[in-house]
DNA sequence: CGGCAAATTGAAGTATTTCAACGTCGGTGG
DNA sequence: CCACCGACGTTGAAATACTTCAATTTGCCG
């Protein structure tokens, strides 16, 4: 890790928190410490009780359970905007670690939940935080009961399209379909969806043939096809299409999504 | 639904929310109405506004998403202690069933909301009740990561016996084991675990071949060898077993459980 | 260029799905 | 009271999908 050498203030560190007062961030931001991490990096042990919360600056970080005997189980991502780490409530069950580059904001505990006592407004914004995440570990869960690998492949590149639309470069909607970077290796991927690296590969492959999407590179794969894709996860087509639709015309209004 | 026809209030309908102060706790019990729910009953229709959350008082509810073709898929299940409904933010994404006979007490939003923001202790308490629900959900996306059916299965019988041992003649420790009643068909336990009634009906039979389980009725299973299954759920054997039987020596501190 | 990690491919073995059929239980109506 | 029905669980057998292990390719970095 990469603790800023002049203990300087996260700039809008607080946009994980959007609908707070300006005074409520005025003085969260105070509280602030920005730190990088180089990918690979251990931001939280696992049960290892931490003296701060963070927020999600930029670039990913991997949620995992890591087991006695050594095997890693990836059980979420983190972007631009999340919050981890438990407020009042000492160790998390899971480590984190740095998916990619990553800049996060610290805020040491103990400030925090005082100010957080004081400002309902930030209160309310932590809440709807932590409701937000628990909603998208209940999409993680469908997606990884879906049966065929090809379809939890498919339902998680369409999470990555509604989740990381507003993240930098991440989810580009083009002429030809929307491109994607996967931010994370097969064998994590593997992990993630519960299989191993070599079915994740061909499920790449097979969605390929199909003609559903196509991989620029491994980790850079168009969407053709979003209504196949949806359809394949087993997701409500008529409800999650037109809502992506919506999604990626927010980032890019002029050009086409279909 | 069988809306208490005198409008009486749950007593101690607050037990979701243990570490509320007294005065707190007259407050919200004041506000609150006990509903009784029979065994298949919608309780919330998904997608749809309520003017209210919830707490369940005994039984199990099932959480479900509906498709339109009229699949459906269960989510999770809520048990006595376990809040439902989303605080400060209207619709929630799933439908809520009863899965057995059930007694919920209802807060109407509103004012419980305005409770919410004089008392710090409910607040707090509301968090937290998330929180758990939160790293309850992070558990069964490590379930259902596992690659073999066996092995799903044999982390449900296990999230069972700690998450419900508190629950009414749901898990019951004797000399030959822990036996288990299990609070959902085949198909919606199929479902839970992202497979097929018939595998699961397969898996039941090869864990009971194995002598980790024995099944006296299809809905009531006898736990012979927790290390056993622990192990073939992937689960950290030496961490998650003693965690168990002191959750399950606390049932009954006369019995052994092993 | 060599070395390494990640991704891919092939082929054999294993597990699951699928479709069909059968058994059991509880309720209904004759 | 008994026959019938429907829901649920179970079983069998063939088709399909996935895992495993081994080998190969690709891209990157020194």
């Amino acid at each position: 890790m990469d603790d800023d050498p002049t203990g300087k203030n996260c700039s809008n560190g607080s946009s994980a928190f959007p609908d707070i007062l300006p005074e409520t961030r005025d003085e969260l931001d105070s509280l602030s410490r920005l730190r990088r991490y180089r990918s690979g990096q251990s931001v939280i042990e696992e049960n290892v009780h931490t003296d701060f919360v963070g927020t999600v600056q930029s670039g990913i970080l991997r949620m995992q359970k890591t087991f006695a005997d050594g095997r890693q189980h990836v059980v979420g991502l983190l972007v631009e905007g999340d919050m981890f780490g438990r407020v009042f409530d000492g160790a998390i069950e899971f480590s984190i670690e740095a998916a990619t580059d990553a800049e996060i904001c610290i805020y040491p505990r103990t400030p925090f939940e005082t100010l957080l006592v004081r400002s309902p407004d930030l209160d309310r914004a932590v809440l709807l935080n932590i409701l937000n995440e628990l909603d998208r570990a209940r999409d993680w869960m469908i997606i990884l009961s879906n049966n065929k690998i090809t379809s939890r492949l498919a339902g998680f590149l369409i999470l990555m399209c509604s989740r990381f639309a507003t993240v930098d470069h991440m989810v580009e909607p083009k002429s030809d379909g929307v491109h994607i970077k996967i931010p994370i290796s097969r064998t994590d991927l593997a992990h993630l969806l519960g299989t191993r690296p070599e079915s994740i590969s061909r499920a790449f492959h097979a969605l390929e043939d199909e003609g559903e999407i196509e991989i620029l590179e491994p980790d850079h794969v168009t969407l053709r096809d979003l209504p196949a894709l949806a359809a394949r996860a087993g997701e409500d087509e008529a409800e999650t299409v037109p809502r992506l639709k919506d999604t990626l015309n927010a980032i890019r209004p002029s050009r086409s999504v279909s």
